[in-house]
DNA sequence: TTCTTACTTTAGAATTATTCTAAACTATTG
DNA sequence: CAATAGTTTAGAATAATTCTAAAGTAAGAA
């Protein structure tokens, strides 16, 4: 015994299976650094972070991983569809975790998007797409700013 | 005479009394800079330009002017609200010229942007907005992708 | 278990878009 | 034409993100 090594303790968050499964259901190896970013991003729900926003929960959780890591693993799990890509305003991308039919509220100010439930908006009678054009989404961002 | 210095031709656009007045208008002194990026954007109507995009069509038709200086008027022109800011994918952001009620269809692939007129789509029934907010803007923007 | 190998992670350099800075210019007004 | 407030600019600085190639690790084979 004595102070030494005490280190093997479980800092980060428990690998839960379902994590795992859901990783392996993508066809993904459940390595320690994609547990533990999908656990803080699945074990909530519709999140909306940055990739610099992450790498600092993951840190303050423990759970050591660089942010080239978070940049691949975020970008991987969107082009496996566990994830949407948000583009709101220029600098930073945010990535959401919310899959369902959804759109957004977004204040500029302090950089918050707020999920609008797909049924609340209706978005009617799209004209015709330009020629040779399929359609990918609908993307509606309602702008708003704090008083 | 001879072969020298035919330097002081007309290779920037004409400095139209249009667009000085409508620099004037919104309190902005016309520099020769100002005209030129001017006249690129407002003599044709409905441009979607980013600032990279916009400093080549300058120097392309003569207007001297600086990366920096297009980056600084673009801000300023939509300050003043003779241009909108639009955010449709991370990295490069655009500026719309025109400034009435319309969306936009998007195709990532050659980053097209194209315009829906305000009336042709309809967005109906949003939710309250969230507590201490108002309403800035709704962007549409629907999303393509080429076959 | 231990190899082997393909897939992963990582530090740090590189890139890209954009902003900043301080000095050199120029439109405007007196 | 001089004074000055507003502008422009080159180049450095920043910020977000991507790239690179070297070191690490999961998974299946032996």
């Amino acid at each position: 015994m004595g102070i030494g090594k005490s280190r093997k303790q479980t800092l980060a968050p428990k690998v839960s299976a379902e994590q795992i499964a859901k990783l392996r259901a993508v066809g993904m190896r459940p390595t320690r650094q994609r547990l533990g970013l999908a656990a803080l991003l699945f074990e909530a729900k519709d999140r909306h972070v940055s990739a610099e926003q992450l790498h600092e929960e993951a840190s303050a959780a423990g759970i050591r991983v660089s942010l080239a890591t978070v940049y691949n693993t975020l970008h991987q799990f969107t082009e496996l569809g566990l994830l949407r890509e948000l583009s709101v305003d220029g600098a930073r991308t945010y990535f959401d975790t919310n899959l369902g039919d959804h759109h957004h509220f977004y204040c500029e100010e302090d950089g918050e998007l707020v999920d609008i439930e797909g049924q609340s908006i209706s978005v009617g009678g799209l004209p015709q797409l330009p020629e040779g054009t399929k359609l990918k989404r609908v993307d509606v961002i309602v702008r708003v700013s704090r008083r």
